[in-house]
RNA sequence: CGGAGCGUGGCUCAGCCCGGUAGAGCGCUUGCUUUGGGAGCAAGAUGUCGCAGGUUCAAAUCCUGUCGCUCCGACCA
């Protein structure tokens, strides 16, 4: 390809909606155009470089036995409303009608289409396993789009499902997945691990997050270096040990403490309760419900677990007016020793597990109990791990000190088990002549995030530093003079030929440019290896080759399209 | 949706507080010079100042509303 038959319109300064090292380089390298919130053109070069990691990614589907498919954005609300999800997805469901009127969503993923298609076409336990696989546009209608392609409301996703006839069988499926998307990153030159990851509103029992490091990322990951312990703080556990139990106490005392709202107040002079001494109560909206939420002082809840934990679907904190009539007591005062209506369930966090001299809001404000012994004074309805775990805490496998840091999430694979084949009749009938639902399991890479993450983890301050396997372009030739009959734009017009010939992309910057602006451009595009035709360097017979990270190597003229071969092979 | 901020040539921004001729740099066009890391000189083109109302003799500037964009939070590939 010739620069000036494409369109590569570099910026020299970030546009100012651009906040990620990643957003501003998309724009800068010409990659993506906005056009509306979420919504992007690719340019030929991004275009380029999202092709090359969709064939990497077909490549290993292909190669772990899954068959691609195609299934239309388009759905009916129908197979929707049969697996459940027109309700709990419909925040990010888009929602067209036709000119009938008649009502369709906008495939934010194809759980109900290709269980339907399997419900028809596979009857037989000698037809799987099957895994069906697709790259294509996905819509979300995210609350809040954000950093370019990171968080859009049109993306290109992979997505493939698994049928299997029993549940290991369907382990080893999640395990071929699992094993492919290591490969799939790794070919992407993505530093990119495995966390365990909670199931959100896809459902399912087993899952992994593969999640790149970095601090734009929008996700926390607790891990451990010492034994390779790794989940998203979502999910993550650590071995904290529970609440020292004391002397059992007296009987609970009620203590005035006026104007005290808050743990930290609590803690001070002249109550001087610490915080690992206080039981704080948090009142949850869970499925239209109250409930109470019991957690030590110095933890934080961890709302993804409590939703996990007790199976709600709409999990929120409940508002200052829905808390008084129910309690009697503003927040601030709460606690779950009196006064809890019989009908409003206490969850508390194991943590609290035979704690006993805790302090506790009164349910009447201005005052506290002290003396509180969890299992003696609450009724508890069950006790689940509630609490957020935070940096240092001994490792839950090895009690080494855990760390967190943040992270992009780029791939996500769930062993579904039987939830959507049940609802949506996808049976096999097995070799004893039972009638059975397929086992599945879902995986899914977010395609064009994959590829923002890539410019992410590989920039520096001239540009992008694509990896050789997902750059637009391998080589970049570069003749300082462009006129026909120049020996700079001959020899750049026969090396063009010969790498192409060789199955090498190259671009020729074919601009009548100073040097320096092309310079500039082939380093902010961030083509991995440039060759260099100017007038000093041809007279000596030689030419320069810049790989992107190294310094150039003047080679003779003879020797070039061969060292450019050894570096694209290497 | 809650909180914060921003909308002025293609891009980055100044001007707004204190109302009175719409600006700079980059980019773009033409010419000359230059040609190994974002050139110099000269001449040009490009704006209903997001939109709609209002106040005023007069609004980019003040007021109201609205739309869009960005960031923080809830959601997720």
């Amino acid at each position: 390809m010739k620069w000036t038959q494409t369109l590569i319109p570099t910026l020299r300064e970030a546009p100012a909606d651009a906040e990620i090292v990643s957003h501003k380089l998309l724009l800068r390298a010409g990659l993506i155009r906005k056009l509306a919130g979420g919504v992007y053109t690719f340019l030929p070069l991004g275009l380029r470089a999202l092709r090359k990691v969709e064939n990497i990614i077909r490549e290993e589907m292909d190669r772990a036995g899954a068959v691609e498919v195609l299934m239309p954005a388009l759905q009916p609300p129908e197979i929707w409303e049969a697996s459940g999800r027109a309700e709990t997805a419909s925040n990010v469901l888009f929602k067209v009608k036709d000119s009938s009127g008649r009502q369709w969503f906008l495939s934010p993923t194809a759980e109900e289409v290709i269980t339907t298609l399997t419900a028809n076409e596979i009857n037989s336990y000698r037809q799987l396993p099957k895994n069906f696989y697709q790259i294509s546009l996905k819509f979300r209608d995210e609350i809040r789009p954000r950093f370019g392609l990171m968080r859009a409301k049109e993306f290109i996703m992979k997505d493939a499902y698994s049928f299997d006839t029993t549940d290991e069988n369907a382990m080893a499926a999640y395990k071929k997945m699992y094993d492919a998307y290591t490969k799939i990153f790794a070919r992407c030159g993505l530093k990119a691990f495995p966390v365990e990851a909670d199931t959100g509103v896809i459902g399912g029992n087993y899952s992994h997050e593969f999640m790149v490091p970095a601090d734009s990322g929008e996700n926390d990951v607790a891990y451990c270096e010492a034994c390779g312990y790794a989940a998203n703080i979502e999910k993550a556990t650590s071995g904290i040990p529970k609440t020292a139990a004391r002397e059992i106490g007296a009987a609970t005392e009620k203590f005035a403490t006026p104007g005290v709202v808050t743990i930290e107040a609590l803690s001070k002079e002249p109550y001087k309760v610490p915080a690992n001494r206080q039981i704080k109560t948090l009142v949850y909206i869970a499925d239209a419900k109250p409930v109470l939420i019991l957690i030590r002082g110095d933890d934080q809840l961890n709302e993804t677990k409590f939703a996990a934990k007790t199976g709600a679907v709409a999990v929120r904190p409940a508002t200052a007016e829905e808390i008084l009539p129910l309690l009697g007591a503003k927040p601030g005062s709460l606690g779950a020793v009196v006064n809890v209506p019989a009908d409003v369930k206490i969850f508390a966090d194991e943590r609290l597990q035979g704690a006993n001299d805790m302090t506790t809001g009164a349910n009447e404000d201005g005052f506290h109990l002290k003396n509180v012994s969890i299992e003696r004074d609450i009724k508890v309805t069950a006790w689940f791990d509630l609490r957020t775990v935070s940096a240092g805490e001994p490792c839950v496998k090895c009690a080494k000190p855990l760390k967190i840091r943040r992270a992009i999430e780029v791939g996500h694979v769930f062993k579904l088990g039987t939830k959507y084949s049940e609802k949506l009749n996808a049976t096999f009938l097995d070799a004893d002549g039972s009638r059975k639902p397929s086992v599945m399991g879902c995986y899914g890479i977010g395609v064009t995030r994959t590829l923002q993450a890539i410019i992410e983890q590989g920039n520096d301050k001239d540009g992008v530093v694509w990896p050789l396997s997902v750059a637009p372009y391998q080589v970049c030739i570069t003749p300082l003079a462009v006129t026909p009959d120049s020996q700079a734009m001959q020899l750049a017009e026969k090396f063009y030929a010969e790498l192409t010939a060789q199955g090498v992309d190259v671009i020729l910057d074919d601009r009548d440019e100073r040097p320096g602006v092309k310079f500039k451009d082939a380093d902010l595009v961030g083509f991995p290896i440039r060759i260099a035709l100017g007038e000093k360097s041809l007279a000596k017979g030689e030419v320069e080759i810049k790989p992107r990270t190294a310094a150039f190597q003047s080679v003779k003229i003879e020797d070039a399209v061969e060292a450019v071969m050894k570096l694209v092979k290497a």
